[in-house]
DNA sequence: GTGAAAGCGCTAACAC
DNA sequence: GTGTTAGCGCTTTCAC
């Protein structure tokens, strides 16, 4: 017997299947997409070949001929972080539901890479964009990144998750100044007022949205805004949360309670906050945003701002399929988040 | 003026170039694909209308034409474990090095996934399929996803971290007898006799290997093995350590160091610890395997075994590129782990 | 060098 | 109901 070496073998296809059956190309077709009704018989007879060889369509040969690839296209910094992987997996979910794939590209922080990706997947005609961080989350947006998406809207709509002034992207995104209301009354209520912000760029929108509602809430309560409360630009990760937090420690400012801009943050604050001495949240409370898998992880679990992320995604996917079928509804939509309160967050002390 | 709508753009193809340069189609394409030689002046007028209308070849089309999608499916278990996080970007960067785009697939825990993502994948013409955990990390092989694995294999190589007897996947994986190796020797030098082995299912292969090689090395060092220091079958993530670690307290039993299935389930695992009192690592020393951002968050940092995810996903996907090439080398190849030092680990109290 | 034409595997009119 | 035919956008002989 000849060994037959795999991948040399020819892929089945349905003309194969037509042949067998006795039936034309065009009755398989419609079998597969239950498009018309076909016989009982011959209908039976081309699904028992489909078992036989096991055989499934050619989605490019599909894609190409009625010019709908299925396919969604998701842009995103990097898989690694947690809260893209929540989100990423919550869109996967609902594509499939609705009969899409999703094809994932990474830009790991290049923006450069950005617009590589963003032609990739144009390439493999995506049908819409769905753009998760990146260029999307600057404050001011960069002009050639604009014409760039400008000129892919004309065949892709792009959906993102913060905003690029100067397109029409339907934006799905958190309400940012929602999130702070949520952590400050929070803290205030707890009877917190020397209450810190660290971590993040000012250039990113959301960071920029909260530090605004920040002083904003302080003002309402009447406590006087204190900048060495607020951290100089820093960046997302726990790196950024550990150097930051020592460094107000060394300006001897001393907060009852930190608010950190992501969960990665936090974490290197209170290696700050443990290796000063203090307990949290006796003597310090923390708190932060995203409700990542880490805010378990933890000790003590971390309070943190939930986004519901199957929703966030659900709705991103909705909207992407919506303005692939035409329809031109909101082109801003808000995501309202939730308070999940754990261990690291307690009442202020009395020794202030 | 009018007001364009969106999508409804038709999206230019080789031919509207062609036209537009006053050449073939073929032209453009020998140019687009630098396959053959081009008068100058006609390769400069058609890379100018490329440049400016951003044109983008359809890939489906490409891949339909010469039958090579340049697509690699990656069949992962959950890419919000960062364990497949990191492989999967990874793979990402190797392949798309080497010009190759790709599609990733999650069947979270769900096996019965497993088979309709593989379908979906060979579907979009993945040219070789990447499979990282799931049914490839089984001890026994699912006989019914060996037969779907075969037949996949007639068409499409078929690479695993894992092993899938019955099928002659290429294997890419981690040498689990040295990571246990690597462990054990670490804490036997710092005077550990009193190892527990916390976590994870013995019906995974790794896991299984991992034990029997924990017990051989006892035994190489005349370390009776004691039943009570390794846990009952349990999973992969923080609860699972949390559970099963208090459960070992509650029986009595105290080891002087323990080894966590992965890092997930050492914080986990830390967290009971610390409720009970006794300090990391000068009580209880704590090592796990896995190496992920995880280690750098906890306090103590965790010590972990390292696998080098950047060649591991060089090598996966070298591997898969050699397989669409028809290239038929080693069926196996192992990564060599690597042991990271951090402060959860350290030398073994005189109490005992 | 370069154009014409066939074909990749599928779907969608269009006849019958 | 079902077969025939014409593409979808690209690559690739095959002539010239």
């Amino acid at each position: 017997m000849q060994v037959q070496k795999g991948n040399e073998n020819k892929a089945i296809t349905i003309y194969d299947i037509a042949k067998e059956a006795g039936v034309s190309a065009a009755t398989v077709s419609r079998v597969l997409t239950n498009s018309a009704r076909v016989r009982p018989e011959k209908k039976a007879r081309v699904l028992e070949l489909v078992e036989k060889y096991n055989f499934k369509p050619n989605a490019l040969a599909k894609g190409l001929s009625d010019t709908k690839s299925k396919v969604i296209g998701i842009l995103t910094a990097d898989i690694r972080n947690p809260y893209y992987a929540e989100l990423f997996v919550a869109c996967e979910q609902a594509a499939r539901k609705a009969g899409y794939t999703v094809l994932l590209a990474n830009t790991l922080g290049e923006t450069q890479r950005e617009e590589e990706m963003l032609q990739m997947l144009r390439g493999q005609q995506a049908e819409a964009i769905i753009q998760m961080g990146g260029r999307v989350d600057d404050l001011v947006s960069n002009m050639e990144y604009v014409e760039m998406v400008n000129q892919t809207m004309a065949n892709t709509p792009v959906i993102i998750t913060g905003k690029l002034d100067g397109t029409k992207c339907h934006m799905v995104r958190i309400d940012s100044m929602e999130t702070m209301d949520l952590l400050m009354e929070h803290l205030l209520s707890l009877g917190h007022r020397r209450i810190a912000l660290i971590g993040g760029r000012m250039s990113v929108l959301s960071t920029y949205e909260k530090f605004l509602q920040y002083k904003q809430i302080l003002k309402e309560n009447g406590i006087p805004f204190d900048p060495d409360l607020v951290s100089e630009d820093g960046s997302y990760n726990e790196k950024s949360g550990y150097g930051l937090m020592n460094c107000m420690f060394e300006k001897g400012v001393k907060p009852t309670a930190v608010i950190a801009v992501n969960d990665s943050t936090a974490a290197g604050v209170m290696r700050s906050i443990m290796e000063h001495g203090y307990r949290i949240p006796e003597d310090i409370s923390l708190v932060s945003y995203d409700n990542t898998y880490m805010t378990e992880l933890l000790i003590p679990r971390l309070t943190s701002v939930d986004y519901n992320y199957e929703e966030f995604g659900r709705i991103l996917v909705e909207t992407a399929i919506a303005a692939i079928e035409g329809e031109t509804g909101a082109y801003l939509k808000t995501i309202t988040p939730k308070l999940i309160i754990r261990e690291s967050s307690g009442p202020a002390g009395t020794e202030e």
